[in-house]
RNA sequence: AGGGCUAUCGCCAAGCGGUAAGGCACAGCACUUUGACUGCUGCAGUCGCUGGUUCGAAUCCAGCUAGCCCUG
């Protein structure tokens, strides 16, 4: 027998092909979905990590005739993802929950389960792939399908995790993987792609804190500007983040977008397109992955949010798990929560957690 | 209760006799395994009201109503 992995199977495509790769490969395959969140409420498709999921993935399981588990993972995603994406909205912050549950659930929870029966690994259907670096350490690297690539999301995985993992799918393309999905008979080949954050399937991520937190949802205040103006009222921080235009219900005549949040003062900020620009950025809780440390100036690619193409900087280190970004062009709405992740070449160096911009003076302003 | 000005989509605003621009807001869709952004589509059968002139009026005339300004 092979070394054994679990796979975790979300019922989408992606991870039942996966599981079908390492089993190809000679692996001893276990089949896991993870229950994360209350069933039933949350109609199917459901993010990443598919709800409904459990049907599709068993049936995956039964077609691959390999062990197929549910793991009830719902504690550890209440307080690591939930309970964090609620209390950062409460703050006027605007987090990213699908870095928060990879970390912690996926592969903190999930795995210490999986090696403590037995496995060598777990694995994932991510469109990424796992490197081992010429001086041992270990880091996320690009997927074949630039397109699709989530190494972002994975920045903050700890070098044992990434030393416990596979991500079989990152070695190819989109297409191909349908392809194999057909080729095996898995009965998800057609599956459409997942989106949206799995808790919150209707996008209001505003009601479902109101009915995460009632109670503590801060009031309704004012929109202003940056010299103190009052525009308008507001619903309350936890409808806006940094960038935002819609729903503002501000006719200002031009196009106007949030530009800060005073959490304090239950005040959002409105401005300009081109107050939102800012060349430095100063993030926390500083993974780092494919360096030991950056300790020295480097230069590196990097990502202010999922989809981001990406912007040149050079990352100085602050202090202990902090370091600032300085960088070649301005990026657009970087906001207090949302994740950086840097990049070398394929490789991801690391990561942190946007803790606040500088904005870069700006005298055109609406008054 | 003297004089002047203004009344066009939720907001701003073109139009000046020939059969209602545009911007913002809003809605839907697309994009998207986070928030945003962005793109596309839609959005006044009618121009404060009532009459009149004209082949034809939001555009000209009269009266009315409302708001603003100035003078008492």
């Amino acid at each position: 027998m092979g070394k054994k992995v679990v796979v975790g199977m979300s019922g989408g495509v992606d991870s039942s092909v996966a599981a079908w790769l390492l089993k190809e490969q000679g692996y001893d395959v276990i089949g896991v979905t993870m229950q994360i969140w209350q069933d039933g409420d949350v109609a199917e498709q459901g993010g990443c990590c598919g709800l409904s999921a459990v049907e599709d993935a068993r049936r995956v399981a039964e077609t691959l005739e390999i062990p197929y588990y549910v793991m009830n993972l719902k504690q550890e995603f209440r307080s690591r993802v939930i309970d964090y994406f609620a209390e950062e909205y409460l703050q006027g912050r605007t987090p990213n929950p699908c870095i928060a549950c990879n970390r912690y659930v996926k592969w903190e929870a999930l795995l210490a389960r999986s090696l403590a029966m037995g496995a060598d690994f777990i694995a994932t259907g991510h469109y990424a792939r796992i490197a081992r670096l010429q001086d041992g350490r270990y880091a996320v690297r690009r997927s074949v399908t630039s397109r699709k690539d989530q190494t972002y999301a994975l920045y903050n995985l700890t070098q044992h995790q990434l030393a416990h993992t596979l991500m079989p799918v990152g070695e190819y393309e989109k297409a191909d993987i349908r392809r194999m999905a057909e080729k095996a008979g898995l009965p998800v080949a057609q599956k459409p792609d997942s989106q949206e954050i799995c808790f919150v399937p209707d996008d209001d991520y505003a009601a479902f804190i109101d009915g995460w937190a009632p109670g503590r949802v801060p009031p309704p205040g004012n929109f202003v500007t940056a010299q103190g103006r009052i525009l308008g009222r507001h619903k309350g921080i936890t409808h806006y983040t940094i960038g935002q235009r819609r729903g503002l219900e501000l006719a200002m005549g031009e196009r106007v977008y949030v530009t800060d949040i005073r959490a304090d003062a239950d005040e959002v900020v409105i401005g300009r397109n081109e107050e939102l620009f800012t060349d430095e950025v100063i993030c926390r809780e500083v993974n780092c992955m494919a360096v030991a440390d950056f300790d020295r100036p480097m230069r590196a690619l990097a990502k202010i949010r999922y989809n981001h193409e990406g912007e040149y900087c050079r990352i100085e280190k602050m202090g202990t798990d902090c370091v600032r970004a300085v960088f070649e062009r301005p990026v657009r709405a970087a906001a207090p929560g949302q994740a950086i992740c840097f990049y070398e070449g394929e490789y991801v160096l690391g990561g942190g957690v946007i803790q606040r911009q500088t904005h870069i003076p700006h005298k055109s302003g609406i008054s």
